[in-house]
DNA sequence: AGCACGCCGACT
DNA sequence: GTCGGCGTGCTC
């Protein structure tokens, strides 16, 4: 007799939970999990995952459905990767239909095919030729010949055979040949062996490099957290390592951040490598996305690039897994499945058994005590390439002192000189979620924005107030609203304002402002990149954008203006991230001999970070960090979850929140162990009108916190009122707690 | 998330 | 008289 079987499936909805499914009428073998299937759900048909198959359901037999299509003949996820997307679910305590669905371009997520090739093939009455037929026309025969050696010929490999479309229609219409599609199958990246793989000679290696390399372990898994400061050659460090693993026929799988995509970075990995490349970027239409999602999954390219999104596409045959500037924030997902793709490739490389490599030049606390507790090998890179000299440090105490618009005289004096001598001057400000807004000088009236929590932006290029959390726009007034007085003034310091303040110092010298408005697309930031790198005389302005990944070998001198807001942030990450960033700036200032200037603005110069890191040691300013979070028993000594919720109106979602953290305490009361933090109001109390709060919880063990979480999850999920307020668990958050 | 059902305001 | 607002409930 053969039993029931019931498929359990994962649908893309926020339900935390599988649906059970009858099998497909008239099908009788098993489903593989993996595959895609179309289910009736609700009123509407879906497309779905097989998740597992069971022989018993608990839903009521009467109302089960069955699976009304099976859309694949073999798995689309491989089964190591379904464990790791099934262990984020759980571990980021999100639904696994959108974790499964985020693993798969949308034209597949929506139930579409794999990408189809076109090829030609003998027809029944084309076999029947004798080998010297057509002797009349060669070029259709040298078509036929070739089609009965090789059984299927794709229309590109025709091409190349140097064969035109009036031959392959002409042996069409004499029914000889003919077309079908069918899916592009893996044909491996150097199939024969054959290949090349590098299209140019490795560069020699240093002492330190040729030690890390030698560290690398390639048939096992192992995290390595390459270390190696600016112009220290980390990335020859991968190429060689990547060389190695393409050699034995494996892919690489290499993650960027965002904005580290760039041709150049490309074309140093497509003149090294004679192997196809895929990339995997937010730019590329759903198309693209899909072919190049293929090429990694059919193993044709040899090396994927990518950025967050990557770290789950799946590889015919895994051989190592790069994470480029891995304390870069943007692999942590900020809405949604919020994950955080370094952690994802740390236990994809673990399941795959393959090596794991993480670099950067000012490593994430997170790696850093990773190291510490054996978890990591620490695999330092010293010394710089070509010679050039270290940045000098100068602190400027600003305290008492006659600022022009934020700009002490001792930086509009550097600027001045670096100016006359011909050099790029980069002015950094240094302000997370600070705006220019507009302040009344005589009644302290401030322009906030009726919708959020926010000040309104004051923008002068087009003159107007923006909200820039909710989008709305209004006028600048010419008078204060509230005393009519006429003493309307800046209040803070924007990018523009930086601007036209250097503009009206130095007319003559070419400004250029880098923020989201100038550089909103990516064509306009490589022009001005372009510019910038021919090196003439300029003055750059910006906040974060300008220190991401961009080299600027003709600055010399690098001006942080405000310091200070790092240094008593509510951001317990503030500071590590400011010591990243200047770390990273201060690595590219300087040309040739010439050493480049830092000069940091602050109100606390006796502050000891700044000593820490003016003696170019960003290790030891990590470390002063770590001992501080360990002391304040914070990440990454403790692990952290943080749960928002928000709603139009704020006592409901303030109240659910109460409620939850009622329920923690009931299953396990706040104690050194575990505590609960809240809630409190988020950053912006209100944006885009709605009220956001959060509430925190910080365990020593991670096992205990997060069997935590998954009933907590449990409890929302039955609670009325979190149906109509928006909540969401945010496991190892990256923002301020 | 979708999608439907359901019960109260201003419109061709 | 209806069209349509979004509150409430359900999805194997």
């Amino acid at each position: 007799m053969t039993e029931t079987l019931f498929y359990q499936v994962a649908v893309q909805s926020p339900l935390r939970r599988l649906f059970d499914y009858l099998p497909p009428s008239g099908f009788g073998p098993t489903l593989p999990v993996g595959v895609r299937v179309t289910v009736p759900f609700g009123k509407r048909a879906v497309t779905g995952i097989v998740v597992s198959s069971t022989s018993s359901s608990d839903y009521p037999a009467d109302k089960l459905k069955s699976i009304s299509a099976i859309l694949d003949t073999a798995p689309l996820l491989p089964p190591v990767l379904f464990e790791v997307l099934l262990w984020a679910a759980r571990y980021y305590q999100h639904p696994l239909g959108e974790v499964l669905a985020s693993a798969l371009p949308t034209l597949l997520r929506k139930g579409g095919d794999l990408p189809q090739q076109s090829f030609w093939r003998l027809s029944t009455h084309g076999k029947g030729l004798p080998a010297d037929a057509l002797r009349r026309a060669p070029s259709q025969q040298a078509l036929l010949q070739l089609l009965q050696v090789h059984d299927q010929l794709s229309r590109e490999a025709i091409d190349a055979a140097g064969i035109s479309t009036a031959t392959i229609r002409s042996l069409k219409n004499k029914a000889l040949i003919e077309n079908f599609s069918s899916t592009v199958s893996g044909q491996g990246f150097d199939a024969n062996g054959e290949l090349d793989l590098l299209g140019e000679a490795p560069l020699s290696l240093s002492p330190d490099q040729q030690a890390a390399l030698g560290h690398i372990e390639f048939h096992t898994y192992n995290s390595y957290l390459i270390d190696g400061e600016t112009g220290s050659g980390k990335t020859e460090v991968y190429l060689q390592a990547i060389a190695n693993v393409l050699r034995h026929g494996r892919q690489a799988l290499v993650l960027i951040p965002e904005i580290n995509l760039s041709p150049q970075t490309l074309a140093r990995f497509r003149a090294r490598f004679n192997c196809p490349i895929a990339l995997i970027h937010s730019g590329l239409s759903e198309r693209q996305r899909l072919e190049a999602w293929w090429a990694a999954a059919n193993g044709s390219a040899g090396i994927v690039i990518g950025t967050r999104s990557a770290a789950f596409v799946p590889l015919q045959s895994p051989g190592i897994i790069i994470v480029d500037e891995e304390h870069d924030s943007s692999f942590k997902q900020q809405e949604g499945f919020r994950y955080s793709a370094r952690d994802v490739a740390v236990m994809r490389a673990n399941r795959e058994n393959i090596p794991l490599l993480l670099g950067s030049a000012t490593p994430s606390l997170e790696s850093l005590y990773n190291c510490t507790q054996q978890r990591y090998h620490h695999l330092s890179i010293k010394g710089r390439h070509g010679g050039a000299v270290q940045a000098q440090w100068q602190l400027v105490d600003i305290c008492h002192s006659q600022l022009n618009t934020g700009f002490s005289q001792s930086a509009i004096n550097a600027i001045e000189t670096q100016l006359a001598e011909g050099n790029q001057i980069l002015v950094f400000l240094n302000r997370r979620g600070f705006a220019p807004t507009l302040m009344c000088h005589d009644c302290g009236w401030v322009a906030n924005c009726k919708h959020c929590d926010a000040h309104l932006t004051v923008h002068t290029h087009k003159p107007g107030l923006h909200c820039h959390h909710c989008e709305s726009r209004h006028a600048l007034p010419q008078a204060c609203p509230d005393c009519a007085s006429q003493q309307l003034n800046y209040l803070g310091q924007g990018t523009e304002r930086s601007e036209a303040t250097l503009q009206a110092l130095f007319p003559a010298a070419k400004v250029h402002r880098v923020d989201r408005d100038t550089t909103g697309n990516k064509r306009a930031m490589e022009g001005l990149l372009e510019e910038i790198n021919t090196n003439e005389p300029c003055i750059l302005v910006g906040t974060q954008m300008l220190a991401k990944g961009h080299h600027f070998p003709g600055v010399t001198l690098v001006v942080v203006l405000d310091a200070d807001t790092s240094l008593f942030s509510a951001d317990f990450r503030a500071l590590e991230k400011m010591g990243q960033l200047i770390t990273q700036v201060a690595g590219r200032a300087g040309r040739g001999e010439k050493p480049g200037v830092v000069m940091i603005q602050s109100h606390h110069c006796e502050h000891p970070v700044f000593e820490l890191l003016s003696q170019h040691s960003y290790g030891k300013f990590a470390q002063h960090l770590l001992r501080e979070r360990q002391f304040s028993a914070m990440p990454p000594f403790t692990n952290a979850a943080l749960i928002r919720a928000e709603f139009h109106q704020g006592g409901e979602a303030l109240g659910l929140l109460h409620k939850a953290r009622d329920y923690l305490e009931s299953q396990v009361p706040s104690s050194p162990a575990l505590r609960y933090l809240g809630p409190f109001p988020a950053a912006m109390e209100k944006r885009g009108g709605r009220y956001r709060y959060q509430l925190t919880l910080i365990g020593v063990e991670r096992r205990a916190l997060h069997q935590l979480l998954g009933a907590l999850s449990h409890w929302f999920e039955q609670q009325k009122e979190a149906r109509k307020v928006r909540w969401s668990i945010d496991v190892d958050p990256q923002d301020s707690i």
